[in-house]
DNA sequence: GTGGTTACGTCAGCCATGTTGACATATTCC
DNA sequence: GGAATATGTCAACATGGCTGACGTAACCAC
């Protein structure tokens, strides 16, 4: 990375504001798994193993299907980790009450704890980042992240009331 | 993803608003991502080459260990990538003026009609996205996301001089 | 000019995580 | 009673990380 703008042409600007936009994506994401996926490694897991006890302990009692639909995976590839996360007591299933074909997923305190453990990482580094970005900053931080991910993906999250009132003022 | 905010309680915001902060990384970087995978594919492509590609047209007559410290993987791990864009003529190598060490990277017509097409794809999006948060939410969304990235990469962005300024006015 | 360091390359093997395809079982619904 | 659904499993393959070992060419310092 170097020789960036120097002239005022704002087809350039666009376009290096554009990469910077790029650039972020890749280097603030990298940073965001580099943690977890030390910690991951220590206990013989990886970074597959976190999304599915994130999203479980997001929602305790997700089914199956529910989950493979978050994830964007194949059941196969769901399987092979999730199976890990049973036999090894972090997550636990019991059949749904409505329909009995249904496994019900949740976390063992085991699982919670790791899933605590993990993600406690990344709040800390959104809380830090979001502190000195300031409130007004993380707003628009999720304006143009909800606008960057699917349609689909944007509507798992209820269009916010008044816009920051949620405590970030630094 | 369902039962969310409903009662005011401070420290429940806090830790709701954090995790939706975590499922944006995750859920915008893999909208991000998905179309150029698929372009990739159909060149017998992966993301990895996509980084490569990306990264020499940034950066032109980079030299190996200046894309491996930009890319953080090993030279085994790039070997595999570089050479095969090498063999099927995206990248050209020509050897360092002052160190004839070094293999200095370059785009070929063909990498620079790739690399245009699979960024295009990214720009556009990044651009709707910034278009429909608008200016002041982009300026938001650079400083969160210069603060999620380690230090060392913020430092490949230099300070804007006056915030936006830049163009994005919708 | 010799010897150590640096820049780069390569072979071999391992692991994690995605994919496709095929098939099995239990349950539900019509 | 039969089709559809929810889940699981086996097998094989691709991608892209990793480590370890070794090799060559160029540079640099004494």
């Amino acid at each position: 990375m170097a020789d960036v703008t120097t002239r005022i042409n704002p087809l350039f600007l666009r376009d290096e504001e554009l990469r910077q936009g790029i650039e972020f994506l890749y280097f603030a994401y990298r940073e965001f798994t580099k943690e977890p996926d030390t910690m991951l490694a220590e206990q013989g897991l990886g970074r597959a193993h976190h999304r599915v006890i994130y999203f479980i302990g997001r929602q305790p009692g997700i089914s199956v299907s529910d989950l493979l639909s978050t994830l964007r995976i194949t059941k196969q590839s769901l399987s092979r980790v999730l199976s890990q996360l049973l036999r090894e007591g972090y997550v636990r299933q019991r059949p749904g009450l409505r329909d009995r074909r249904q496994r019900l997923l949740e976390l063992s305190p085991k699982g919670i704890e790791l899933e605590r453990k993990l993600t406690e990482n990344q709040r800390k580094l959104l809380a830090r980042a979001y502190r000195e970005a300031g409130a007004e900053a993380v707003e628009g931080f999720r304006k143009v992240m909800l606008n960057i991910m699917s349609e689909e993906d944007r509507a798992r999250f209820p269009a916010q009331a008044t816009p920051p009132l949620s405590g970030w003022r630094a």
